[in-house]
DNA sequence: CAGAGAGCAA
DNA sequence: TCCAATGCTCTCTG
């Protein structure tokens, strides 16, 4: 053990950090091109030199496409002919650590190899493969890793049939194993069947080993899958979950597989619903529900997807095959209504059987099976509940479902699945995710609790696959002005430092050439992130767009989106961090973030995510042989402020993901800016001032609502004109500007002061 | 009965 | 550790 997941290299291959031209015309210009930190030796590690001399080379190794090294890590040449079986079989055993263009880097972890064991692999399936895929010889250490890793895990099953728990092997002497234990040998209850001479109930399966020398034969991998013999004994129902406890990797060490014969359950009722046969599942949809229903039952584990990918047309097909209750959990409220929706949408499901459960729509379905979409929050809920939820919560409760569906996992704490899990009785459970990234161990613990990662799917490929968008990425460099770097450098306090390299002008202008290049050159819609109300305020009303923050009401969030998708003249908006989870905004196509939380590459991500809805196959974005880009992101940074640091740590997830990052140092172009705001050194200055009083509290709150009725009467006078101006695109800028005066009225900006040197060693290692 | 606002939790 | 934001519930208003 010890090696794989204990030394994740922390520096990455680079290779896909090129020099090509931006492609969007104007810009190209003014942009230098940044290479990476060390683009030019991407395969030298610091600390342990990756030295590949030692490893033999096999006679044909050109044909294959694997480098595997001693320490687990996995090197996958994409450009050979067999990377899609490759990437196949790799995606299924190894984490991947990076996957840029042509050569991707996976990892060998214990988790991920349990993964690989879970959804039918065998170990020796596992190394035979790797060996013929593999340039070399296979290390030794690999092997034994393999082994190590492999022994336990999946050995032993948890099976629910006709409402009897059964614990499940092939090894008759893992079962005795466990029964050694105490809390495992109390659940144990007799059970009806025949029995072997353990006293086990055993079952006999149909299984042949494929003996095709042919590499990667799908059949040998599937042999694996199939079961032999299998052993069993029941399990009291009311022990199950002291028993999977007892099988975890802290404990026995027999982390249990579940899987689902649905097909044999006769106790719960049948729901009746089909995939609509408009509901053509893509090639990865089919491919992550043949994962999890590979052996005719229905496997637990995890499927991540990025956004705009479909994630919801493979929960609705998991519940269609399955065909029994489901309960089906989302973050909040606007997301159960896209639940309920999808599921009308792609399913035959009848209106009647399918029902929200939100703090205000308690619905309920009729018959004995149904759909149940709600909250997770209102299933894990600890405090009083109204009389209809009581009720409500109590069948949820007291149902078995035949599926939980889990949507964005990955934002869930782990202790509202232990709690969610506990409350409510499933037989298997389909965890959905865009991103699963580990910035804590508390992920690692999803595995445990839902199960292994069954799919994930390389964002590259579908991008190629014109499934997602393909996004260009750039980081604008803005040099602090004179004026406010030396503030900034004088001020010891992070916020104050935050609320100058936020509001630089430099970084303003730039970020308003941006707005004005993709309004009107390209007709784009454009969404602007700031973390930072203070800078989300300021930008929105000076440049006239509209936003939304917390504090907006839910009537006017649904007004502006509403104007932004449908009309052409509102084609920005200022989202704060309620953009980054709970809106929905399917037409943006362009991001700027002009400030963000630190170093997060979770929201990193998902903002990313906004953008990847596809417009449209490669083919119909190749311009001259030439691909485009349909989809940019662009993050703004101060240079030389702490923002440099944390902008290149978010950055890493998308790298990781295959995309390069394009700096851009010099925005607006030289010879252009004159029209734009702060050309002037004393428009400058007077923002520096506002800025320098905001945190002092009343000054600055003064102004912004001064400013804010300076716009609300403009806007009476405005709407004086016409009504229409309410629906249509300007009644919506100004709309937005009265309600700025809501916001400073109610102190919201209050910037307390904060620990001076918090983070004060980031930005040293930065630069160190 | 819908919508706004306040309080609480995590 | 704090911040912004969220969701659930209750209460008040028209």
């Amino acid at each position: 053990m010890g090696h794989g997941e204990k030394e994740r290299p922390n520096k990455k291959l680079k290779s896909s950090v090129k020099q090509n031209d931006f492609q969007s015309g104007a810009i190209v210009e003014a942009g230098d091109v940044y290479f990476g930190e060390e683009a030019d030796d991407g395969f030298r590690a610091e600390g342990k030199k990756r030295d590949f001399s030692k490893l033999e080379l096999k006679p044909d190794h050109s044909n294959r496409p694997l480098w595997a090294c001693a320490d687990g890590r996995i090197f996958l040449e994409t450009f050979s002919t067999l990377y899609k079986q490759a990437y196949d079989f790799l995606i299924a055993i190894a984490e991947p650590v990076c996957r840029p263009e042509s050569m991707h880097e996976y990892n060998l972890t214990p988790h991920s190899l349990y993964a690989a064991v879970s959804v039918g692999l065998e170990t020796e399936t596992i190394i035979s493969v790797l060996n013929k895929l593999s340039k070399t010889k296979l290390p030794k250490e690999m092997i034994d890793f393999i082994h190590a890793s492999t022994v336990n895990y999946g050995k032993v099953k948890l099976v629910l049939k006709k409402n009897h728990y059964f614990i499940e092997s092939p090894f008759p002497e893992v079962l005795k194993k466990l029964l050694r234990d105490e809390v495992i040998s109390r659940a144990r209850i007799a059970s009806e069947g025949s029995h072997g001479s353990d006293g086990f109930t055993i079952s006999k399966a149909a299984g042949e080993i494929g003996t095709s020398d042919e590499l990667l034969n799908e059949a040998e991998l599937a042999a694996a899958a199939e079961e032999k013999e299998t052993h069993s004994f029941e399990i009291d129902p009311a022990q199950v979950e002291n028993v999977k406890q007892r099988c975890l990797p802290n404990a026995l060490n027999y982390p249990m597989l579940e899987e689902y014969d649905f097909r044999n359950d006769t106790v719960n009722p049948d729901l009746d619903m089909e995939l609509k046969p408009e509901a053509q599942p893509r090639p990865y949809q089919e491919k992550s529900l043949s994962k999890m229903f590979g052996n005719g039952r229905a496997r637990s584990g995890i499927i991540v997807l990025p956004c705009g990918a479909g994630k919801s047309l493979v929960g609705v097909s998991a519940a269609s095959r399955i065909k029994k209750s489901c309960l089906c959990l989302a973050t909040n409220a606007v997301s159960v209504d896209q639940w309920a929706f999808q599921f009308k949408l792609w399913s035959t499901i009848k209106d009647e059987q399918i029902c929200r459960f939100t703090s205000d729509s308690k619905e309920r379905f009729r018959g004995n099976a149904g759909v149940v979409v709600t909250t997770y929050n209102m299933v894990a809920f600890g405090g009083k509940r109204s009389e209809e939820s009581e009720k409500i919560i109590e069948e949820i409760r007291n149902r078995e479902w035949g599926l939980l569906l889990m949507d964005e996992v990955h934002v869930v704490p782990a202790h509202m699945f232990r709690k969610v899990i506990s409350i409510t009785k499933s037989h298997c459970k389909l965890g959905l995710t865009a991103t699963l990234v580990r910035e804590d161990e508390r992920i690692t613990d999803l595995n445990f609790l839902i199960g292994p990662k069954l799919y994930e799917a390389s964002w590259l490929d579908l991008v190629k696959g014109g499934f997602i968008a393909n996004v260009q990425c750039a980081e604008v460099w803005c040099p602090m002005t004179k004026e406010f770097f030396a503030e900034y450098l004088k001020k010891e306090n992070s916020k104050k430092k935050q609320a100058l390299y936020v509001m630089n002008p430099n970084k303003f202008r730039a970020c308003e050439f941006l707005i004005r290049f993709h309004e009107q050159q390209r007709g784009d819609k454009i969404i602007v992130f700031a973390d930072n109300l203070f800078a989300l305020t300021e930008y929105a009303m000076k440049l006239r767009k509209p936003m939304i923050y917390g504090a907006t009401s839910h009537v006017e969030r649904t007004k502006i989106l509403q104007a932004f998708k449908t009309s052409r003249e509102v084609n920005t908006v200022f989202l704060s961090k309620v953009g980054d989870n709970s809106i929905d905004i399917p037409e943006a196509n362009v991001i700027i973030q002009i400030s963000s939380h630190a170093g997060s590459r979770r929201q990193e991500a998902q903002r990313l995510g906004r953008i990847l809805r596809a417009k449209g196959k490669l083919q119909d974005r190749m311009a001259g042989g030439k691909e485009e880009y349909n989809a940019f992101f662009y993050s703004l940074v101060s240079t030389d402020t702490q923002e440099m640091y944390y902008s290149t740590k978010r950055q890493q997830f998308l790298i990781d993901q295959g995309y390069s990052f394009k700096v851009i140092t010099s925005l607006p172009p030289a010879d252009s800016g004159a029209d734009l705001s702060y050309h002037r050194l004393d428009d400058q200055l007077a923002l520096l001032s506002k800025v320098l009083s905001a945190g002092d509290d009343a000054v600055g709150l003064e102004q912004l609502e001064e400013d804010a009725d300076e716009i609300a009467l403009h806007k009476a006078r405005r709407s004086m004109g016409s009504m229409s101006a309410m629906s249509g695109a300007n009644g919506m800028v100004y709309m937005e500007y009265s309600t700025g005066k809501k916001l400073a009225g109610q102190g919201q900006m209050k910037s307390k002061p904060k620990d001076p040197s918090k983070r004060h060693y980031l930005f040293k290692r930065r630069f160190a």
